[in-house]
DNA sequence: TGTACATCAGTGAACGCGCGTTCACTGATGTAC
DNA sequence: TGTACATCAGTGAACGCGCGTTCACTGATGTAC
């Protein structure tokens, strides 16, 4: 049976990830130790050495990880709604992006947070980067091809215009500035809120932060949309 | 004369201090080297200790120290504008935070980016971290007296009421949900951007990340203060 | 089905490194009379 | 103004620690005939 060697390759291999992960979240990834993974494990150091080639590498691994669960998440949450509904899919969107970010605080991060400095992201982090990314910027495309318009107006000047002529081709997608410029706006909002509620810089302002988030969100997709 | 030893001393001090920020950028904070910080300076690396009483201690001092620095850019931007202007101090208040936040990349991320795990910020870090938030909640509080009405609804459910009922005690502004809802929203918003740029989520977006940006705080600014 | 060989997970010792912190000390700078 | 003493910056050796990575090795699991 050629499964059985590959099977517990594939179970150590999660372990350690999971042990990976579980270090990221108590002490931070700069502190991520092979040794005292290989120590939970009861292993030799170096046999951290069958299943990856570096500590760079099992950082990778993570980071790769983190963006395609998070990917996984959003695309899900997208997803389960009617493509027409617009307001659905925003809203599941974001409350999906908030408790992914909840209950999984080492990843989010590992990810969204500060950047490890000297640690280079190499090029396969780049698609499932993408992931999260993608299903937002086919809501906006939806959303404009679906004659919405937003309920706030963009700054008209020669300087805005052309910025903005830029993000439609980067992005992909053929919406008016205004589209742009609030869905953007609201995509930002929702990462600062989350941002703001995990590191612990809003403790003192809400009783619920979720309630107010809620409230956020739904706010910002009306506006997006257009509907009042 | 008595200032001369205490001059040296107040030097040395700064040396080390900026020598740590240096390393903070460079390395990231789990890093900060004392004993690299003494080599830096041709000290012993024990010598350090004449001046902070351990590696956790300078770094708070890192930390109160970007605080401080922070609010007081944002207090000298929104001083400078009339306390009439609301939309001027808004303006202001948020190009500032974006400057400093990119000329001051390692305190940025220090302050708003993963906390450190493991390090408890000590009592000191609470009044420098209120600086620039009074700034940004006095000028709600102003935006509201003076009659402003947002352009936006905030949902009306008995949940949301109360929570809202609860932020106006804890940041002592007696402003409507709507006002609330869309100043707390623009702030998150401002924040969502300049992290965003910083920790390079958007680098593929923006061509001028700055355009957008003054895009984003004019449209907010409008919206918070109910002006088209 | 049995045997010979190749693959591969895991070992344990070693290399060379850097770290925070303590301690008893020296010698220069400041203070009090 | 000069002297005796206290303060304090800085030294250098040491303690005890953990780290990533390499290397030659063993022994079990799988493969080909």
């Amino acid at each position: 049976m050629t499964g059985k060697r590959a099977a517990v390759r594939a179970d150590t291999t999660a372990a350690i990830i999971r042990l990976a992960r579980r270090q990221v979240e108590t002490r931070g990834a700069a502190n991520l130790s092979l040794r005292e993974i290989a120590r939970d494990l009861d292993m030799a150091s170096s046999a951290i050495y069958r299943y990856f080639e570096s500590r760079d590498q099992l950082l990778t691994v993570l980071i790769i990880d983190a963006y395609d669960r998070i990917g996984e998440a959003i695309e899900t949450a997208d997803a389960k709604r009617d493509r027409d509904d617009l307001i659905g899919r925003w809203t599941a969107i974001a409350l999906a992006l908030r408790s992914w970010a909840l209950t999984n605080r080492a990843d989010y991060g590992l990810v969204f947070g500060t950047p490890v400095p000297g640690y280079e992201a190499p090029d396969d982090t780049i698609a499932p980067a993408l992931r999260y990314t993608n299903v937002v910027v086919r809501l906006l495309a939806d959303a404009s091809s679906s004659g919405c318009t937003p309920s706030i107006e963009s700054p008209r000047t020669r300087k805005i215009a052309g910025e903005y002529r830029y993000v439609r081709r980067a992005i992909g997608v053929d919406a008016p500035d205004a589209t742009l410029l609030a869905g953007l706006s609201a995509w930002a909002a929702v990462f600062g809120a989350i941002n703001q509620e995990l590191f612990g810089h809003v403790d003192t302002v809400y009783a619920d932060p979720g309630i107010h988030f809620a409230a956020l969100v739904d706010m910002l997709g009306r506006q997006v949309m257009g509907l009042t």
